[in-house]
DNA sequence: CAAGCTATTGCAACATGTTGCATCAAGGAC
DNA sequence: GTCCTTGATGCAACATGTTGCAATAGCTTG
């Protein structure tokens, strides 16, 4: 909660104690993801983390992959959001906390920064009392690209 | 887009015109799933409208209704978010466009008045040259109540 | 009213997750 | 090293949508 996780650093080779001072089991099969998340940048489907980790291990099933990437959200090490249409997308330890600008027209999937959202969260939690999490903050709407040639649309 | 359609108002009874008026059709299950909505306030599901459908007519097939909710949000009748877990929910004739407060603790909905967003939303168009979608914006966190309660924990 | 065009429908199959349950196997105890 | 506890797995079935396609049926024309 308190510890400056890198983005690749030691923080995922300690991932299996980690698991083991929580009374949970490190596994081949939590191994296999481990292998995958390693190597994914940015954001992945859940489905795609189902398909590299068939390249390495062709006996994976989804239950096993779903509820181990529960577990590693609940332990913070990733998380997730929802694109466009509601599917889920995890973010592989983001750098920084961010959210998603989803263009609904042409699918992009811009970054915004935790900055960016700040005051709005602020506000939310003056006005309504809620406590925001930005990395799971997905907007949707029209990208810059988009708006201007369907502008005369 | 700027005549007043009132919430359980005319506007539904000529439905059946507007959608003739640009070339669709109006159907025996058109007409069940507007029964429906009409008699549906707030937030609902794609399930729950199939579930309520085959209440009135037992044949009804999920395919057609979420086809038909396409072309009726396409309308500007209805329009969906999505829920915690990513799935749909559909907003029902929003008297006022808003946004959602969900809460991850307890699951609470609460809306977010468009005007409390309104310069996060100027500030996104005017940063990122993002036009955001109101309707569509789901903020998940903790609410007031799980916020309180957990403090502790 | 009959004919024709084509939007809709319903079905079947698929995609993405979720869940209950019996079985397996980490990892600690002895 | 063996035994045990119980977390994790794999399977099967289900929930929620989506999509391709052949058949159906609105609605306009003549």
């Amino acid at each position: 909660m308190n510890e400056p996780v890198g983005a690749a650093g030691p923080a995922w080779d300690r991932l299996p104690d980690r698991l083991r001072e929580q009374g949970l089991r490190w596994t081949r099969q939590r191994a296999t993801l481990l292998t995958v998340l390693r190597a994914s940048e940015g954001h992945v489907t859940g489905s795609q983390l189902i398909d590299r980790c068939r390249e390495i291990e062709p006996a994976t099933t989804p239950s096993t992959v779903y509820r181990t990437l529960g577990v590693l959200e609940s332990l913070g090490v990733i998380s997730h959001s929802h694109g466009l249409d509601g599917r889920e997308e995890f973010h592989v330890r983001p750098e920084a906390e961010h959210g998603h600008l989803i263009c609904g027209t042409c699918g992009a999937d811009a970054e915004l920064p935790a900055a960016d959202a700040a005051s709005f969260l602020a506000a939310l939690r003056r006005d309504h009392g809620f406590t925001a999490r930005v990395d799971h903050l997905t907007v949707t709407g029209r990208c810059r690209t988009c708006t201007t040639e369907g502008s005369g649309t």
